[in-house]
DNA sequence: TTGTAGGCGTTATCAA
DNA sequence: TTGATAACGCCTACAA
């Protein structure tokens, strides 16, 4: 069952290759009538253009591809949702994309542009490491979001939208401050993180100091490094092991919603209430931390209004109606059941 | 900047394209010494083959794909992970697909073996409401997992993975009745559904009726048509109303656990504890189930060997070991803190 | 062990 | 408005 060619088509119809290509492409140059009469007849034998074929002779295509690292988290998941709802909105076709841990999302993005003839990438999670260099052999538009970024990357060079991880973390940690906490204890991520989690864990320190609180490096805890990365079990792992060792908090900030989730329950199954005895915070806000019970005091990423932007950029820039746009969004806290007011 | 291409790269070698075609195919015709010396080539000059020239010459390429209809589920999530690894291990390419609500998977799979010459597919969510003929159609080998099936289907012409969704539905609505729970709330599909959905309430409905209990068409609440399936949003608007409808029940199984989870919120709020008030009961066996407080006592599906199994399947038929294999998974019935016994 | 040449199915170029 | 034909980059008989 070898199927149909443009030439079997062409056949069919009596006419040349060229005149059936045109008719499915939508090429002006061609008749209403020749054009119908030939779309009858793909319909009626189910032809399918090779889509091998097509991107081999093309030399582009209207499609933008979302590179995803990470994808067990659900705040990307819903990002997805949106990005796919703009980029058809323009008559794109949108193709995601997924890379693993251990790949270099540049390589990766490269091989798709070659094969899929991309107009625009969007990447979304994960890290940059990359040199400059590395980054400028992306030969079509791009736009980073959500992605974390070593310190040293020259900020002008290319567009990203997210939030200001350093300002957002010191802002619940402030708050927490503000409640009467001074023992806080923070679920980081490893010490070698050098982007969002550095971020967070720098909007930590600071906020401590300006409240005149003491670092304790005991209250430091990253997550571990044989579980998955700001999961659930992560948090629970790490909150059971300082229950354990009667390390002392009133309050305990996780830097993802998972992973407070996890904190909480290790916390609730020690027998200590919350937020009675402990206050608890994560970061993201996913639906998930309003329906957990008590519902966990976080930071709300304006997801929608990240994804629509982060959309609008890549068609400008595909548009060449701007070089470069770098948006923090601001984050909203919001208080909710898991934190409380202390006395000293 | 356009790219290389493997005549370059001979060139660059002082060789023909078809010894440096052998040395990245790993063909054995081909010297050592030549294949070591085009391959450091190729590596320093970054080439890469053209995919689409590939596979379009290529009448078959050792890659199989997965098809994934609802990646907003996290229990499939976890499947795709371990579907990678086991493909990955028996030196075969993985893709991820993702068919959205309104696409048709045959259709979209056929496209897809034919531009990636694939050799099997794996279906993974969704529901299969096609005749016969039309999967029939399916030139490669493939496995359904935890597809939905309506049920005229003859059941010996394809291989599936699944558990017995009527069976351990039943088996939950049994437990919650010896618990001597009389009303129990059921949220479920909606009322079109007729696989996955409509065995599970043919399950709570024999069960009622085993246990002597009346049928109450008030207990039962489809989940809302507006908001996403089987979500956590989904669980608690359905079970706030039925607490404004002043409903009672004293246990309540939802069938996922996402909606539990939702449903217990709705019912926390209200000022109704778990268990004490109202039992909770959901379905799957998601991570959140276990970390949810109180833990939600569930079915849990036995993901890794469905997994596992399927992945088996998929090289039985392509091996042409075996024809058809159908297999239905026990699943667990996991008790937890969301449910009691309560007496008359 | 190596190289030459033809074709995979499509689109682009150019002439009719 | 149409059609013949040359690429696109690769793989693979077949010949050397």
């Amino acid at each position: 069952m070898t199927s149909l060619t443009i030439i079997d088509i062409a056949k069919i119809c009596g006419v040349g290759v060229t005149t059936v290509s045109r008719a499915i492409n939508n090429h002006p140059d061609i008749s209403v009538d020749t054009k119908a009469m030939i779309m009858k007849v793909v319909q009626e034998n189910n032809y399918v253009p090779n889509n091998n074929a097509r991107n081999l002779k093309r030399t582009a295509s209207k499609t933008i591809a979302v590179l995803i690292k990470g994808m067990n988290n659900p705040f990307f998941i819903q990002m997805i949702d949106l990005f796919e709802k703009g980029i058809k909105d323009q008559k794109y076709t949108f193709i995601l994309h997924r890379v693993y841990e251990h790949q270099d999302e540049i390589d990766v993005a490269n091989e798709l542009v070659k094969e899929k003839k991309l107009k625009g990438i969007i990447f979304l999670g994960g890290y940059l490491s990359h040199s400059q260099d590395k980054l400028e052999k992306l030969t079509v538009p791009y736009v980073l979001c959500t992605v974390g970024l070593s310190s040293e990357f020259d900020t002008y060079n290319y567009s990203y939208v997210s939030i200001d991880d350093y300002a957002e973390s010191y802002k619940m940690v402030d708050y927490l401050c503000r409640q009467g906490h001074k023992r806080i204890a923070l679920i980081s991520a490893s010490m070698e993180d050098r982007s969002i989690g550095q971020l967070r864990f720098q909007g930590y320190k600071q906020a401590l100091e300006d409240h005149g609180l003491l670092f304790d490096q005991q209250l430091v805890r990253p997550m571990k490094r044989h579980l998955e990365t700001y999961s659930m079990e992560n948090g629970y792992a790490v909150t059971k092991e300082m229950i354990e060792e009667n390390i002392e908090f009133t309050a305990l900030f996780a830097i993802s919603d998972s992973m407070a989730i996890g904190a909480s329950k290790a916390l609730l199954e020690a027998g200590r209430s919350i937020p009675e005895d402990c206050s608890v915070a994560g970061f993201d806000g996913l639906d998930m931390s309003f329906y957990y019970h008590p519902s966990i005091t976080t930071i709300r990423q304006p997801i929608a209004r990240m994804a629509e932007e982060t959309i609008k950029i890549m068609f400008d820039l595909i548009n060449k109606k701007v070089t470069h746009t770098q948006l923090k969004f601001p984050a909203e806290l919001i208080e909710r059941d898991s934190t409380r007011i202390i006395q000293d």
